[in-house]
RNA sequence: GGGCGAUUAGCUCAGCGGUUAGAGCGCUCGCCUCACACGCGAGAGGUCAAAGGUUCAAAUCCUUUAUCGCCCACCA
């Protein structure tokens, strides 16, 4: 079985065969008939439209690896997968891709745009979904539902029916967020806040049958063709004898009256206000304190309208720079100041939003809100990161009613049936067929849809049959998880939570995780919606998904952001190659043995993995016992780190164990083992090899599922096995723990340290072959050096290892101290720089001076002695010891260096 | 205006009460050693933003300040 393997990892020639969806059927079946504990998981959708982003990437990445994980490891895993949210933002996109066809979405009519936009979404949302596949994506999208399904659009109704009859949902006249590129009003959450350069008109309204006039500041002097009053602070003096009376509104030539409201503010500008009711939230509260009238000025595009006299049909902005030149011209621009305030823009479009009075319908949160924070604060539902906890609660605290009515083609209909004849307002479950009051057949439905959102929150019950109590929703609800990103903690996980307590009494979830969001490196987000940021198919074919993957993870330290970079990206693709090679190491091998004439039946076989560490001539070798101890550490932390979310805590371990431990040290140290003269040794080495290799393969596996994929395919495997993510996640076996081991290799990891660190500073050939003597006073430390011998002289390049219990001679050579031994590099020709030594040993021995003097000065502390525990105390005495030793070494080094320069 | 978070090696970030603070990249020196130069070995580099406080013990907890992010918020 001759391998041929590139000499370097080739991502392009392997991921596209473990992208197949074979391997993702075969896991979803050994999901579904896994014996352990079911877990389900809600995960977002992809989008329809735009492309696959590094957002995903980072998203499905998170939900890969904890679903690898928990199926190796015998979890019953459902997903939920939610549908793309039929929000503005796909309406948006198949308006503008009409739009480029020379289409009118208008003209359409709402069946054929539906029609349309499914289209869109199937030829989009599947495009994704491939591409999810392609990134080693192993959710089962079979359970995805479209949210304007016949079944979903069931439930929506249902719950809107039952809410509306609870008196939570009602219909109302009040100031909302309208944007006029998409047409629809807003709720607060869609309007983001961003602080611009303005400025303050101060116009001046003609006080009638006088010269005089009242001075009214504004930022949107437009909006003064609807204004029906002028508002002072009842208490303000300068402005008592006017209250009452009327003032001209220029340009209208409209009387309207001088009121008083709390709401003023008599600081500010000249402590007179014009009330706008329909264009602004506080005057609108102002008008409906005094009954005042509405005038809405503007059309829904953003024009203004008949009712701005001679302004009408002009652009908002337009109109705002010809009522100033109108009102200079007249004389009644007293003055213009700058002013920084905070407006309103629409969250996709980022058009300003026009706040404008509309009827529309309302959820009501404050009871919903109620049990939906006890949850949270029971730790019936858990937020991680802690820090989002908070977040929730007070937004929870403070939250206002939801405006759930959007004026769009694309989304639920709010089962809401009006009166031609009576305007009495239906609210039902199928249409009605007459006007439950008059009788009247005149019955229209309402022609708002429900904010995306409202559908979106009710994903993880009415998914699973709800308001039936089928057997799905009796199984998977609640569900174990969410995972999402917390940019739509409120938008989509507040809701779920509240919608789920309330119709179904259980918290939908008993865990939300939220990952962070990937930034560009201008700090961006990258968000669903933008089509900006990186390319993640690109990046893939550049680096490699596992790579990117094992990059992403590596990197997600949950609580912030990430920004992902070359330098990054660069590293994880060296892991992969490094473990590529790794592999190649022990095909090579492998391939010797087998014309060496041991079958590989015997080298390979599955079994053999099972039992190791292997023992040599009675015992299991140090290095084997070191290796699968370090195992052992290193599955017990990817465990623990992936159970609580730490994915970079995991991915860095790993990375830690297989360069650092199993390359670096490990497979150096058994080279010449496997090519042993003594064929029985050999094969011992080789089976540990084989066995740690294959262990660690798996352990990587949820990381980087393409790599580890093929060269487990490359490994000799039991008959009808098909895939390494259907094997067992690595156990931290009792037998492998090892701390003595642990120890003792450590001890042999420093001296090669301290001899390769004489090497260097001596400059020596690197092939030159010196002799070095070992000593120390602890007879077990000599003994470990002793018994690894050949493998230390191999390591360190040396002729002859002496290893003695007396302190070195003084003559000669390049020492290296520590506590516990001195390692000294004999070689006659060549000998450390007494220039460049001294002034190192000099610092060293500072260091180690103040550190022995804090330590005795803690240690002589009586109270630290007497509150301190055991172990700090005993740990701190053991190492000023050492300490103390080494400062001797050292300070006979310097008197040394010092004669002999 | 409120809330949350960040400030640690040249860069990007871990660590978040305990004994000499870590990683990756970059840098310096030496190596193409038959798995790997996407590599190997060695090394330099940090008073953990500042000032107070709590503690036997603080990068880690508290307070204040500075700078930078993000989220929320109807001051014309």
């Amino acid at each position: 079985m001759p391998r041929e393997i590139a000499k370097a990892y080739e991502p392009q020639q392997i991921e596209p065969r473990w992208g197949d969806y074979w391997v993702k059927e075969a896991l979803f079946k050994a999901s579904a008939d896994a014996p352990g504990p079911v877990f389900s998981i809600v995960i977002p959708p992809p989008n329809v439209t735009g492309s696959l982003h590094i957002g995903h990437m980072l998203e499905h990445t998170e939900i890969d690896i904890l679903t690898r994980w928990h199926r190796m490891r015998g979890y019953n895993t459902l997903y939920l997968p939610g549908t793309d949210h039929a929000g503005i933002s796909t309406q948006r996109v198949v308006v503008k891709y009409l739009a480029d066809q020379g289409i009118d979405y208008k003209k359409l009519g709402r069946e054929e745009f539906e029609r349309r936009v499914w289209k869109w979404k199937e030829e989009a949302g599947g495009q994704i979904v491939e591409q999810m596949k392609g990134i080693g994506e192993s959710c089962d999208w079979s359970r995805e539902r479209f949210t304007l399904s016949p079944e979903m659009t069931r439930v929506v109704r249902e719950v809107f029916v039952r809410l509306y009859e609870e008196g939570l949902i009602y219909r109302g006249h009040y100031l909302t967020n309208w944007c006029p590129v998409c047409l629809t009003v807003l709720s607060d959450l869609e309007v983001t806040h961003e602080e611009r350069q303005g400025h303050l008109w101060h116009v001046r309204y003609p006080l009638p049958g006088t010269k005089e006039f009242l001075v009214v500041a504004t930022t949107r002097p437009e909006t003064m063709l609807g204004d029906t009053a002028v508002a002072v602070h009842p208490g303000d003096e300068r402005y008592k004898q006017l209250v009452g009376k009327k003032v001209l509104l220029p340009l209208m030539n409209r009387e309207i009256p001088i009121i008083t409201d709390e709401m003023v503010d008599r600081e500010f500008g000249t402590g007179a206000v014009k009330i706008t009711p329909a264009h602004d939230p506080n005057d609108f509260e102002v008008g409906r304190r005094h009954g005042l009238a509405e005038i809405d000025v503007m059309t829904d595009d953003g024009h203004m309208n008949a009712a701005a006299g001679a302004y009408a049909g002009l652009d908002r902005f337009e109109a705002r720079k010809k009522i100033i030149e109108d009102l200079k011209a007249q004389g009644l621009l007293e003055k213009v100041s700058d002013h920084t305030h905070a407006i309103g823009l629409c969250e996709r479009s980022k058009t300003i939003v026009e706040p404008r009075a509309s009827t529309q319908w309302f959820c009501r949160m404050k009871d919903l809100a109620k049990p939906a924070i006890e949850a949270v604060e029971e730790n019936r539902i858990k937020i991680i990161p802690e820090n989002r906890r908070e977040e929730y609660l007070n937004w929870m605290r403070n939250i206002r009613d939801w405006t759930i009515s959007r004026q769009l083609w694309w989304g639920h209909r709010i089962p809401a049936w009006h009166c031609g004849d009576c305007k009495e307002i239906m609210v039902a479950r199928e249409t009605p067929g007459k006007c439950g009051k008059c009788g009247s057949a005149k019955l229209t439905q309402d022609p708002d849809v429900l904010d995306t959102w409202f559908s979106s929150g009710l994903w993880p019950f009415s998914t699973l049959g709800w308001p039936e109590k089928t057997a799905d929703f009796k199984t998977y609800y609640p569900t174990s998880l969410l995972i999402t990103g917390y940019d739509i903690l409120f938008f989509w996980v507040a809701r779920m939570i509240m919608l789920g307590l309330h119709f179904t009494g259980q918290a939908p979830f008993r865990a939300v995780y939220l990952h962070s969001l990937v930034r560009t490196t201008s700090g961006e987000k990258m968000s669903k919606s933008k089509g900006t940021g990186m390319d993640p198919v690109a990046l893939n074919l550049q680096y490699g998904t596992d790579a990117m993957r094992f990059c992403l993870a590596s990197m997600a330290a949950p609580g912030t952001d990430i920004v992902l970079s070359d330098d990054r990206l660069l590293g994880a693709r060296a892991f992969a190659n490094k473990i590529w090679n790794a592999a190649r190491f022990l095909f090579m091998n492998l391939d010797k043995f087998e014309q060496g004439g041991t079958s590989i039946e015997e080298l390979a076989a599955p079994e053999v993995r099972e039992k190791a560490p292997y023992a040599a001539g009675g015992s299991v070798p140090l290095i084997d016992a070191w290796l699968f101890a370090q195992l052992a550490a290193t599955i017990e932390t990817v465990n623990d780190a992936l159970a609580n979310y730490r994915f970079h805590e995991a991915a860095q371990s790993v990375y830690q164990f297989f360069w650092g431990d199993f390359c670096d040290w490990y497979i150096e140290w058994v080279k010449p083992e496997l090519l042993s003269a003594d064929r029985e040794r050999a094969i011992v080495a080789w089976k540990n090899l084989f066995a740690g290799f294959d262990t660690a393969l798996r352990l990587l596996h949820p990381f980087m599922p393409f790599l580890t994929e093929e060269l487990w395919h490359q490994l000799p495997q039991r008959a009808g096995a098909r895939s390494i993510a259907l094997g067992e996640f690595p156990v931290a076996q009792a037998t492998w723990k090892n701390a003595k081991a642990q120890e003792q290799f450590g001890l042999v990891q420093e001296v090669i340290g301290a001899i390769r660190t004489l090497r260097a500073e001596m400059k020596l050939d690197p092939k030159k072959k010196v002799t070095a003597e070992f000593s120390s006073l602890d007879a077990p430390a000599r003994s470990v050096i002793d018994a690894n011998r050949e493998a230390i002289l191999r390591l360190g390049i040396l002729s002859e290892l002496r290893v003695s219990a007396e302190r070195l001679p003084e003559a000669g050579g390049a020492v290296r101290s520590a506590a516990q031994f001195d390692v000294r590099i004999t070689y006659a020709a060549e000998t450390v720089d007494a220039a460049t030594e001294l002034p190192r040993v000099r610092k060293e021995i500072e260091r180690i001076k103040k550190d022995i003097a804090s330590k005795e000065k803690q240690l002589g502390d009586e109270t630290f002695r007497g509150r301190a525990p055991e172990k700090i105390i005993h740990g701190m005495e053991a190492t000023l010891e050492e300490r103390r030793v080494e400062l001797k070494k050292l300070t006979e080094r310097v008197a040394q260096l010092e004669k002999g320069s």
